[in-house]
Parts: C-alpha cells; sequence; structure tokens
DNA sequence: GAAAGAAATTAGATTTGTCTAAAATAATTT
DNA sequence: AAATTATTTTAGACAAATCTAATTTCTTTC
C-alpha cells in the first residue's frame, strides 16, 4: 500500500514520541508537528481506518504493527540519506535533517535498497542512530542512561557506572545485575527519583544517584 | 520562491513540448500529464498570475523568461539524478525516468549543487541529453535532422548528409551553408516537403530530399 | 461526588488540485 | 459568410489536508 507524505509524517512522529514516551497524546503530537489538535484527530481516524493504528476515540492511540513496521521503512530511508548526505555529499552532520525529511518520502523500494547496497550497508547514521534493516530490525545497542530512559520503555541492564563497593552492595540489594530487564514508570521532579520495575516484580523507587550510575540498552 | 510538484510538472511538460513543437495546446498538455483539458486551464491561469507564463484565454501560451528558467532548474535536478541512478546505483537506463520524477521535486537547491560536484559536474544524462548548469546554460550539441526539427524552432545547420556536387549546387542555390541560421515553419504531409526560413528572409519550400540531407543545432 | 479545568473531538469552512457538464470561442467546411 | 466541428474555458462539485469555534469527554480538585 502507499501512503501520502502527510501520512506518513504522522506515522513517523507517532513512532519516535512512542519510543520516548510509550503514552502518545494527541496535544503532544500536534505540538511536534506544529499543527492543531483537531487536524491530529482527523488523521488519527484516517490512520484507524488503514489499520497502522489502534485507537478509540478519547481513549489515546498506539501504532499497530502494521503501522510499526511503516514506521521503520520511513526511518530506514531517513537514515540511509542522511549518510549518504554526509558521507558522499559532504553535508555537515547538522545540516541534513531537513533535506533527509523531503527525501525520506521517495516511494521507489528499489532505490532504497540499491541506496543501501551503494553505501554498504551502513548500520548507523551520522548522529549514531542505528538504521533499520530491510525488515526493519536495528542493532538497538545505544545504552542509554537509565535517568533517560523513556517512560513504560523495557530495557536491558547492560553496564554500571563505577565499581564502587558501596554501588555493588546497594545493586545486589536491589536485585539489579547486568542482563535485569528494568522499565520506569514514573519519575518524580521534586528529587528526580524513579519508580522501576524489575521483570515482572512489584515496582520500587531508587534515587537519582543510582539512575545515573546504571546504563541499559532499550529493547 | 517555491512551487509545488503538480506546478512543476506542468511547467517541465510545457518546456517539453515547447521543445518540439513552439505551438502547445491546451489539449497537448493535458494529454502529457494524463489530465484533462479543464485541469489545465485552471493550472495555466495559476501559472500566470505567478509570472511563468505568458497567456490570453484562447490565445495559446508560452513560458516567460522566468518559466523557462524554473523549467531548466527542474530538467537540471531530473537529469542529475538520473546520471546519479545510472553511475552510481546502478540502475539501468531504462528503470530511471520514473525514480528521477520523484526525485527532481526535492527543493533544496544545497543538495543539488553538493551532488552535481560528488557526480563531477556531469554534462550529459545517460539517454544522452544535455545536463544545463546552475545558470540553465547547457551544450545543445546533439544535432538534429531538419526533418525532425520543430516548427518555429531556430537552428543552426551544422552539416551535411553528403558531400555530392549536385548537393552543394542545390545548397548554393538556396544561400544555405554551414552556420545557417534556419527555421521550419510548415510541413506538409502529401510530399513530406518543407516550408523554411532563413534568418530574417522571405520563406520557400524545399523538398524532402534535400531536408534530410540537412543536419542542425536547435538554438 | 459534583464542579471546574484540561484534553480531545466534532462541525463546518478553506485551499489545492482535480473532475464533469455546459458554454464560449476559434477553426474549418461548404 | 453561415454552419458545423473542434478546442478552450467556465461553473460548480469533490477529496485531501488543514483550520477555527463549539462541544463532548476525561481528569482533577475541592
Amino acid at each position: 500500500m502507499n501512503f501520502t507524505s502527510s501520512e506518513e509524517n504522522y506515522i513517523k512522529a507517532i513512532y519516535h514520541l512512542q519510543q520516548a514516551d510509550a503514552n502518545v497524546t494527541t496535544n503532544e503530537l500536534a505540538a511536534e508537528l506544529q499543527t492543531k489538535p483537531a487536524s491530529v484527530t482527523d488523521m488519527l481516524k484516517k490512520l484507524k481506518a488503514k489499520k497502522l493504528l489502534n485507537y478509540e476515540r478519547y481513549q489515546g492511540f498506539t501504532l499497530s504493527n502494521q503501522g510499526k513496521q511503516i514506521a521503520l521503512g520511513i526511518v530506514r530511508k531517513h537514515r540511509l540519506w542522511e549518510f549518504f548526505l554526509v558521507d558522499k555529499l559532504k553535508f555537515g552532520w547538522d545540516e541534513v535533517h531537513a533535506v533527509a525529511e523531503e527525501l525520506e518520502h521517495i516511494s521507489s523500494s528499489l532505490l532504497v535498497e540499491r541506496l543501501d547496497a551503494f553505501l554498504e550497508h551502513p548500520k548507523f547514521d551520522p548522529h549514531g542512530d542505528p538504521i533499520p534493516d530491510v525488515h526493519g530490525k536495528m542493532e538497538s545497542n545505544r545504552q542509554v542512561n537509565l535517568i533517560d530512559l523513556p517512560i513504560n520503555k523495557k530495557a536491558e541492564v547492560c553496564a554500571v557506572g563505577s565499581q564502587s563497593t558501596e554501588l555493588l552492595e546497594l545493586l545486589k540489594h536491589s536485585n539489579i545485575s547486568i542482563g535485569t530487564k528494568i522499565e520506569v514508570k514514573k519519575k518524580f521532579t521534586f528529587d528526580h527519583s524513579l519508580e522501576i520495575k524489575l521483570g515482572n516484580k512489584v515496582a520500587f523507587t531508587i534515587s537519582q544517584q543510582l539512575a545515573q550510575a546504571l546504563f541499559v540498552k532499550p529493547l
């Protein structure tokens, strides 16, 4: 199936906002796309009709699996073009975004695959973001500080910020180790503490200091 | 100023049809763009308002100088992308047209210039058509048989098909030599003879045989 | 748990590019 | 030069994507 540039922009924006926080709202999306909430609602209905979105009015929305695939295809194109612009056309990494926004809507999939081959199948774009392959798979190996992990995003602990016995003692007591599945449920502004959940266990809160010592890989 | 893809498609189509025959009609343009004459009229009015077209209703239309510049910019982008697709991405020369039709509407002029540099300023696209430079200038050195010269297109005689004394005698008598400015005013279907005009002199007709012996360069 | 406030949605209008059907103009034929 | 035919244009409608203003639904506060 084929989509308009406008539809693709909505899908991509929803995808990115959902990465940062699984609970995307109509207003957030409107702000992101520099449009009005009413326009967003119109498009949500259209995307639902095309089965790209799970959406019930007043109840919020998430991308369907099909929607996610479309989003990944657009992200793939965007990042491949960014790589091309910087690597081949000698653009600065800060000059490429606007141009890539246009190029990502070129529809030919043959073009994308030939471009990918020409660039020798790069795995990351000039900003370090991973480039999805034809099937939407990508290396999600950019580790981020737990403080920066979006709410409700499942991740895996992959590194700690120090090897001090004090930290290790606290980690052991909290049942956190390398490989632990982790998820942030809430962020408290007052002291920047986080409510987290390990696997399916009951949630508990950790301090800003501990969170900053933990590095995770989004799944 | 910025134009929509639709406007650009009209400008480009008018440009190409005007190359083939200076008298482009509403119906021809509609056929070329696979749309209806009424839609063409609508767009003609819009392009006139934007000063890209000389147009009076029922009286035909031609591109203004500004319109020609826009057209050349689009042709430049189209042919540069075609060159890129064939030379770098290993497309076949017959596969590139549709993709280039999409790519030619990407607006960034920085992109075009960087692409031109990356490709090392090619002068001709994979089909042998000349690529206009930033200022719209291009080598128009594809010589065509006088028989194929569009009506009302000014051209210059650049070669003859044989060196026989019979031909040279006729050419001398007709005042035609290399460098003569020439223009076809009418084509007669009956015997394929042509009415031609040399510079500002009075028009006269020549036979199919003579026309076929003359090669010209459109100006 | 009712009222106030915030967020989301609907209703109706606008713009762009297109269409069909009808009318106006130009070109051709007799 | 009048009549026929072909071309071009207008008038009015429609779909896509957007907007403003009004309304509905949800959330929060008291």
